[in-house]
RNA sequence: GUGGUCGUAGCUCAGCUGGUAGAGCACUCGGUUGUGGUCCGAGAUGUCGCGGGUUCGAGCCCCGUCGAUCACCCCA
């Protein structure tokens, strides 16, 4: 019988590498919840339409990239492909936009994407968002900005850049786009590029090929045609970025994928990561509150790729710290019920333990230990346990002292320097 | 949905113009009494992705198929 396979175009994470994502997804949690942000659990699926009002029917996620089925009561039902318009149902339904304002949440999981996979590019794929509701200022764009700047910082990341632009308001980018389609039928276009610019004109500004590229120079740019408001925040939101030390890039022609991205808009992109390069982006969303059926809200969040940010550390060889990493671990000579209970003492008061199981020799045993990544190790037989004393041996310079068994696990607490830090 | 490249041991790969399968790493055991990493020795491992065809003979050639991968479209 043939073996089974993880379906195709998913991204999943075994030892050792998931100890590294595990490390990129605590990090970048981490700086939003130094930020107040809090949790929101929410599901991986929801009402189909849902996604189709809120990311935009025209989207090209809506038109052919959605996991959609019907569930046994006939509902349509669609794995979400991003994490923004779960968030402003759940903040509707459980009425959070009557309290206090903003509101600052974040989410981590699994999103979904039927797309041929490739690169930095999956079905089934991790982010990490997090949005602020009922407030338009600046200074929470940037906050929100400075919560991934601040994250890929931690990691060590440093070939990355951070883009941004002003999208602007409704109506001046209905005003826009009418200009900009004027524009593109004076130039000559194949069909197929001609039906793309029909269905999202901005998409010509992306494109690939160097001829389409440079007939783009000319065309008239959004940031023209700015009410003096947005215009205003646009020039604080880069005010503010200076004012924290946040280096960034204006790019007018930026294209994002959602509908309903307003005002403020970024994205971060990585320089060595091939076709799929960009590790994160958002931007400010005036309508999608009302668009879902609650208030007029504006609100702001980002969605960061975990995947794409693990490879971008690979990229960049920064050697990540094993998150979970172990303490000690017990050689059992011909002792193993002595060194279970042992182990199981010490774990309870944090310590990170493993143990050899079954009958190993002693030079396995060590070998073991070794691999283990453990920082020490101690060898118990008969011996041990007849004196209550122990070698305590670090396992890099190979040094052991004397511990008695009762004061071991103090003895570890006061050696290990990150302890309390490690989970 | 379209195109390129590639499927040989757990991993990375070699395998000459077709002659009955190899290396390195990893793994297990050992190098005389209870201390790992280096070194030395021994050992296990494959329906050469799958199916068909050509041939005396196919890992190698042909067709199909499945899978992986990279790119396009698009995007985290």
């Amino acid at each position: 019988m043939a073996r089974f396979q993880a379906p195709k175009g998913v991204s999943e994470y075994v030892p050792a590498r998931s100890t590294y994502f595990d490390y990129v997804r605590g990090t970048i949690i981490e700086s939003a919840r130094v930020a107040g942000y809090q949790l929101m659990e929410l599901p991986i699926f929801e009402d189909t339409e849902l996604f189709s009002r809120g990311v935009g029917e025209s989207t090209d996620v809506v038109q052919k990239e959605m996991y959609t089925f019907e569930d046994r009561g006939g509902r349509s039902i669609t794995l979400r492909p991003e994490g923004t318009a779960g968030v402003m149902r759940a903040v509707i339904e459980h009425n959070l936009d009557r309290g206090q304002l903003p509101v600052k949440v974040y989410y981590s999981g699994a999103f979904f994407r039927a797309e041929r996979p490739q690169a930095g590019r999956f079905r089934q794929f991790y982010q990490v968002g997090i949005e602020a509701i009922g407030l338009a200022d600046p200074r929470i764009d940037v906050e929100v900005i400075a919560v991934a700047d601040r994250a890929f910082k931690e990691l060590g990341l440093t070939k990355y850049r951070l883009e941004i632009t002003s999208l602007g308001d409704a109506l001046t980018r209905q005003n826009y786009l009418v200009e900009l389609r004027k524009y593109i039928a004076t130039i000559p276009l194949d069909a197929e590029t001609a039906a793309r610019a029909e269905l999202n004109p901005l998409r010509l500004f992306d494109d690939k090929r160097e001829e389409v590229r440079s007939m783009m120079q000319s065309a008239p740019v959004l940031m023209d045609y700015l009410t003096g408001e947005s215009t205003e925040d646009f020039r604080r939101v880069q005010e503010l970025l200076n004012l924290l030390g946040i280096n960034f890039v204006i790019n007018n022609r930026m294209v994002r994928g959602l509908d309903y991205y307003t005002g403020t808009a970024f994205e971060f992109v990585h320089s060595d990561l091939g076709a799929q390069s960009g590790i994160g982006g958002g931007g400010r969303y005036d309508g999608l509150m009302a668009q879902l059926g609650g208030q007029e809200l504006s609100g702001i969040g980002f969605g960061l790729g975990v995947d794409r940010i693990l490879m971008a550390c690979e990229a960049e060889g920064i050697s990540l710290p094993e998150g979970f990493g172990l303490d000690l671990f017990i050689v059992p000579l011909g002792t193993g019920d002595a060194a279970l209970k042992i182990a199981e003492n010490l774990r309870e008061r944090g310590i990170h333990v493993d143990l050899a199981f079954g009958d190993k020799a002693l030079k396995g045993g060590m070998k073991s230990a070794d691999r283990s990544g453990a920082t020490y190790s101690i060898v118990i037989g008969a011996d041990e346990l007849d004196s209550g004393i122990v070698a305590l041996k670090e396992m890099k310079t190979g040094e052991s002292t004397s511990v008695t068994l009762s004061a071991l696990a103090q003895e570890l607490i006061e050696r290990i320097s990150n302890f309390g830090e490690h989970s």
